[in-house]
DNA sequence: CGATGGATTGATCAAGCTCAAGGCACGTGG
DNA sequence: CCACGTGCCTTGAGCTTGATCAATCCATCG
């Protein structure tokens, strides 16, 4: 499977506007089988697929570029083969918020498909390999493989529901817990593609995540240094470590008012004295300091 | 195929306590045909429907029972015929979450296609009537009619554009936006309704608002009464009033630095003595100020 | 090497949360 | 019919989180 991407493109995407447009110029480019997409999308395959049958094109995209814009003629699927990217969504002011970080076996453009123009747009954070699903031949493939509707329904359910995490993620996590489960959510992203969980270079900028969390990129920055002063993560850049995953997932919101935590879930050794001097510092908020009271 | 659906529910609502008791009693109970199950979702109806051959049955739920939970098994999609709902997702400690208010022609369940149980929890909010779609019925009809699986992608494509408005307004906006946005939103789903979207009466407490955006409930009611103070609206209990739509509509969010606003778009007309009266008894916030100062 | 874009850190402050008290509407039972 | 309870809403006072503004640092790259 890896194999799919020994691709060298010709830059012909420098202007980019239109993507699709130089696609059909492709020639010794890659190209998928049904059966390796499925794969991607970790579906199962259709029985009935032919490999030689359907063939979908790859088309590389280097950082910075735009794979779809806001607003263009929806009419291609595209699923990440390699890379890391983004998509934004443009408010009536020109303000960016991102909305998520695909990385490879995620699928592109569902958004478009509604008044068949994309709704957000995606950018390429790193040089990224994408494979094109033109919206004809998913539509038509649904029709010939019954049990491919199914995951192709599937698949938009569950982009529905990670965006309902998403919502109540945002509206009522505290920025610390914000921060980590960002942090473990890709960490356990890296492991499904078989990277490591557990060290991995963040491929976005502290503004991008930031406009991801619905936080400013200075609480960002301290909330990581706070994780790391904990002990909880390492950074560096942006390199980082997760040193204990468990604390950071199970780091909870500011409870509101009443249903208050066992303190003993919350940081796995004591750190009384560190907590208290990161409080004071105006690194942590001031709750942490009971916690860490009640700790030891 | 013409009786896919002559269901007389198992226990699917093993649960007698809730929702489902009035189902199964129904016996004489509405039923509607393809054609207006389209309508009431505003798509096209295929042109090859034929009027009897498949039917949907209506079910009513009272205010306060639950169409669906959370981790039920999964097999109906629902659309609301009449009536006004809340779908809430409950995390980890208890706490709920409020995600939609869905009123009539909204679909609920879709969150349930893809581990093929329900991810979040449907609740009337005032005596409801459902029609009950069949997730086999609906998968079945897209292959019968092709023109429909297009809707069906169309319809799913559209809660997620919505869900990324609601991310964007969560992570963006101001609480004063927040709410603004959130009562033409809704009067302007009354007016596709039918109804009034100028005059309405709320059916959903402060707290469900405040949770569905992200702020407490006393923000709500404070954000309320602050608008109303301004005469952007009316306010009595659940009663309101839109008095001056456009207004609300651009309400903006507190600028994220930057890109400050041209100020003749936020209110239509002078207000200065108003507002800093209101913000001086802690109202409304502190940048009202400024622009209200600079408006005339 | 300087320039540029990103990251860190500090100091200040206000938006919105918490806690608390009281008000209003509606239903139920005496 | 009124008294009372309950659930919801309003308003106030004070405080914390996270935003803002600003200075500095760091890394990369032409």
């Amino acid at each position: 499977m890896s194999n799919l991407l020994t691709l060298t493109q010709p830059n012909r995407f420098a202007d980019a506007t239109h993507a699709s447009d130089s696609a059909w110029r492709q020639q010794g480019s890659l190209w998928s089988n049904l059966r390796q997409v499925c794969e991607l999308l970790t579906i199962q395959p259709p029985a009935t697929a032919d490999d030689e049958d359907t063939l979908f094109q790859h088309v590389r995209f280097k950082a910075g570029q735009r794979i779809h814009r806001i607003g263009q003629v929806f009419d291609t699927l595209y699923i990440v083969n390699s890379g890391f990217l983004k998509t934004v969504h443009i408010d009536e002011y020109g303000n960016e918020q991102v909305l998520s970080f695909p990385m490879k076996g995620d699928l592109l453009g569902i958004d478009g498909i509604h008044k068949q123009h994309y709704a957000s747009e995606a950018i390429a954070l790193s040089d990224c390999d994408m494979i094109l699903v033109p919206y004809k031949t998913f539509t038509s493939l649904g029709r010939i493989h019954v049990e491919l509707e199914q995951a192709m329904f599937s698949v938009m359910s569950r982009e529905i529901v990670r965006e309902q995490m998403m919502i109540s993620m945002l509206s009522a996590l505290s920025a610390e817990a914000k921060v980590a489960r960002f942090l473990t959510n890709l960490g356990e992203r890296f492991n499904q593609m078989g990277y490591s969980g557990r060290s991995f270079n963040l491929r976005m900028t502290r503004q991008e995540i930031g406009s991801y969390l619905g936080l400013t990129l200075e609480t960002v920055s301290r909330t990581l240094s706070a994780l790391n002063e904990l002990g909880m993560i390492s950074v560096e850049q942006r390199e980082i470590k997760l040193i204990d995953p468990v604390a950071l997932k199970t780091l909870r919101r500011l409870p509101p008012a009443k249903a208050r935590i066992k303190v003993s879930e919350i940081v796995s050794e004591k750190v009384t004295e560190k907590v208290n001097a990161l409080v004071n510092k105006n690194i942590l908020p001031q709750w942490n300091k009971d916690m860490a009271v009640a700790l030891n």
